[in-house]
Order: structure tokens, then C-alpha cells, then sequence
DNA sequence: AAATACGCCAACCGCAAACTC
DNA sequence: GGAGTTTGCGGTTGGCGTATT
């Protein structure tokens, strides 16, 4: 047996949030901030499981979020970053600002798939320069409730194509979770957030990572300043209100300066294996 | 106009990493 | 160091809207 599912308490509302929900986890969140999910859900009057409430607030409530279609350059990144980092939504959404990983995996399974099969490119199953060590089928063994209506979509994915000769296997950073930014709270916190103590922090983050000190020259260079870009993997998603705050962004928004980020990827993602052992330590920091 | 097929996307689920004690 | 808890990620599903028959 599995673990009881986290929604399983009785009373707990699923599915579609409405308009009221919504107001009350952004009551909640504009006068609290992020975090403490788990208990989130009971001091803000929601009849939601943590992980719900969290969700929401990261797909849809955030208000820099951008709405929208995404962009011929968006649209381009997302193909090129996912040829060399995979299904790391998360990852390739840090470098999209105001998107998130659920829409780009979205955006990925319903448009990219398709344009790439059709381009023969074919490049939905896994970066072509690295693999994620041991990918295994994701959900084999994961029921399939509504037989029928769907039509199989994205079914092999993640390997279940038995048939493929086995891939080299190569060093790649192993999946880490991707860090919200911590902010310090106290009781009387209104989430207020200073620029200085977001800028400490994330200074202190800059200053441990090798690869970070390089992607924030390439910020200088590349148009740096605007107040609506995301870290890379610090992730600046613990803002609130970005119109309150000022944040260094440590990423470019415009798409000249993230051509310059993918390319710093590819070059590192496609060192000479000799020098795995190496990046290993180096790839492993610039996901810190 | 009705039925069916398909596309899209918000939300759920389970797992595992990170954190706390 | 280990157990328990919390958080984040990626895969998958359900349901609504639209297109097609």
C-alpha cells in the first residue's frame, strides 16, 4: 500500500479553485509570504491541502506571472534548453521569467512535441547531450483511470520504448531541487521585502558558486537591472508584489542575452567527458 | 443540431530531496 | 545518524472548449 494521498482528508475541497479561494490564499500569502504550506491552508481559511494551495499560488496567483502566449524566442529556448537538460521544467522555467514549469511542460507536451516530431527533430525523450542517470518510465505502474477518452498521449515518454539501444550514459547533474529563496520571517512580518536583504542573500549565493559569478558577468554584459527577472536556480519567486521591490535580476529578460546563457550551457554541457569529474563539482554548484 | 474526437491546461498524485528534531 | 515532516518536481489526469463528422 501506498501512501494515504495528501488530499484524502475529508472535507478538503479538490479541483477547480474559485474566485473566493483564490482572494483568501492571496490575502494570505501578501501578508505572510510563502511558505509553511502545510499550515497555510488552516490559518488562511482554505479548505485545501498545502500542496494545493502552493500550486496555485505558484501557477496562477503569483502576480508576476506573465500571461500570455508564448513567443517565437521563448518558444525557441525552451526547444533548445530542453535538448540539454530534459524534462527539468523547473530548470528551463527559471530561465523564462514570469513562466512556470507547469506551463512550460504544458506547452511542451501539446506544442513543441508535436512541432519537432513533425520537423522529424524528434526531440521529446532526452536531451541529446546528456542523460539523466538511470531514467527510468516515470509512471509505469500508474493506473490509467479514464480508459479511453485520451488517446495515449505522451505514453512512452521518460523510455518505455523498450526497443532503443541503450544510450551512452553521461555525466549529468542529477535533478536537484530548485531553491526558493529563503526570507526571513518574524511574527509581525508583513512581507515586505528590502532589496538590501534580497540582494545579501543572493549575493551570498553568488559568491559560493563558480558558474553563478560567470552567468552575473554575462547578466552585466547582457542588459542587466530589470526588476521582473528571475534568478537562475535561486529562483526569485518569493516576491510578492515585484512592483515593491527592487531586485537585481541576475538573468536577462531579453532573448539577445539569454542566447548567451544557452550558449554558456551548451559549451558546459558539452565538455569533453574527460572533464566530467570536473564539471561535476562545477555543475553541481551552478545548481545550488 | 447532435455526437464524437481532439486540444489544451489547471490541478492532482507520488516520489524524493531537503529540512527539522 | 535516523526518523518524521515539509517542500518541490515531473508525470499524469480530468474536464472544458473547440473542431470535425
Amino acid at each position: 500500500m501506498g501512501r494515504a494521498p495528501c488530499c484524502s482528508k475529508v472535507g478538503l475541497h479538490k479541483g477547480p479553485w474559485t474566485p473566493k479561494e483564490d482572494a483568501l490564499l492571496t490575502k494570505y500569502i501578501q501578508a505572510h509570504g510563502e511558505g509553511q504550506w502545510k499550515s497555510l491552508p488552516k490559518k488562511a481559511g482554505l479548505l485545501r491541502c498545502g500542496k494545493s494551495c502552493r500550486l496555485r499560488w505558484m501557477n496562477y496567483l503569483r502576480p508576476d506571472i506573465k500571461r500570455g502566449n508564448i513567443t517565437p524566442e521563448e518558444d525557441d529556448l525552451i526547444i533548445r534548453m530542453h535538448s540539454l537538460l530534459g524534462n527539468r521544467w523547473s530548470l528551463i522555467a527559471g530561465r523564462l521569467p514570469g513562466r512556470t514549469d507547469n506551463e512550460i511542460k504544458n506547452y511542451w507536451n501539446t506544442h513543441l512535441c508535436k512541432k519537432l516530431k513533425n520537423q522529424g527533430t524528434d526531440d521529446t525523450d532526452t536531451p541529446n547531450t546528456l542523460e539523466r542517470p538511470q531514467q527510468e518510465p516515470a509512471s509505469g505502474n500508474k493506473k490509467k483511470k479514464n480508459g479511453g477518452k485520451k488517446k495515449n498521449k505522451q505514453k512512452n515518454k521518460g523510455g518505455t520504448n523498450n526497443a532503443e539501444p541503450p544510450k551512452t550514459q553521461v555525466y549529468l547533474p542529477k535533478p536537484i531541487r530548485v531553491k526558493a529563496l529563503y526570507l526571513p520571517r518574524t511574527d509581525s512580518n508583513t512581507f515586505t521585502f528590502d532589496s538590501n536583504s534580497a540582494s545579501a542573500s543572493t549575493s551570498q549565493e553568488k559568491e559560493e558558486s563558480p558558474l553563478t559569478k560567470e552567468l552575473n558577468l554575462a547578466s552585466e554584459i547582457g542588459n542587466m537591472g530589470e526588476s521582473d527577472g528571475f534568478g537562475f536556480f535561486s529562483e526569485d519567486r518569493d516576491l510578492v508584489n515585484a512592483s515593491d521591490i527592487e531586485c537585481h535580476s541576475y538573468f536577462p529578460t531579453d532573448h539577445g542575452s539569454l542566447q548567451q546563457l544557452y550558449e554558456e550551457y551548451y559549451h558546459l554541457l558539452n565538455m569533453d567527458h574527460s572533464q566530467f569529474v570536473e564539471m561535476n563539482s562545477f555543475g553541481e554548484s551552478l545548481l545550488v
